[in-house]
DNA sequence: ACAAGTACTATCATTTAGGATACTGTTGAA
DNA sequence: TTCAACAGTATCCTAAATGATAGTACTTGT
């Protein structure tokens, strides 16, 4: 997913199409967090990768970042209420998902055999 | 977005976050269509990028192909029950947005800079 | 004196998605 | 007879997303 055309439904999907920002959602939604709080709840993000989608999502309403000006820092991220009126949605989501789960076939991998190092000689 | 965690809200998204899928569901929620006319709706699209997207809106069980075998062929494309359930959550995520709208600052770019050309010597 | 925690950023590398372009074989229409 | 339409696939390439790893400056706890 790159460029979102103007459809308002892409519009949508392009604020929470990030690999993490879903769960960032999630566990904003609990309560506010520190940058290192994060990063233990989401297990397996990088910080560069945690710094970044804490940005975009900043940089597009969905969360506010309280710096403290302390030393050592602390620094807080919660929800805006944009944020948090994507909840519905992600709700959705969550039901859509639970409810057909056993027709969501599990595709795993391989369309076309492109650049594959095993085909090659 | 890559790999879904067993969240069922990544699942949901994984299935239709690929750059073309919410316009391929569009257009198949008015009637089938064939690979042809799909390219003619989707103005942008390559070949390539669409045979990808069916196949694995296909895998995942969204639409289904039927192909007549007729020469020169005729294959029609269509939304599963499945795939038409999306429909409501892709209305909410339309509707959200539509709603919202003002609040959504325009992100254009530039996080970091980073492996930028003008920054090196 | 030393380690750990704080919030990151820098640099480099890999992976993945998507695009450009050309091509296939057959048919019916101009 | 040459052309477009059909439904794609093959090959190559670029751009974007994400990961791995290391390091910053400062402070509190042991």
């Amino acid at each position: 997913m790159t460029k979102h055309s103007g459809c308002p439904t892409e519009t949508t999907l392009a604020l929470i199409a990030g690999k993490w920002k879903v769960m960032v959602i999630y566990w904003l939604l609990k309560e506010k967090r520190r940058f290192n709080q994060l990063q233990r709840d989401l297990t397996g993000i990088t910080p560069r990768t945690l710094g970044k989608q804490l940005k975009e999502m900043e940089q597009d309403g969905l969360l506010k970042r309280v710096d403290y000006g302390e030393i050592p820092p602390k620094v807080e991220y919660s929800l805006t209420s944009l944020g948090r009126s994507l909840q519905p949605i992600l709700i959705a989501m969550e039901e859509w998902a639970q409810l057909n789960m056993d027709k969501i076939p599990a595709r795993e991998n391989a369309l076309f055999i492109e650049d594959n190092p095993e085909t090659k000689t």
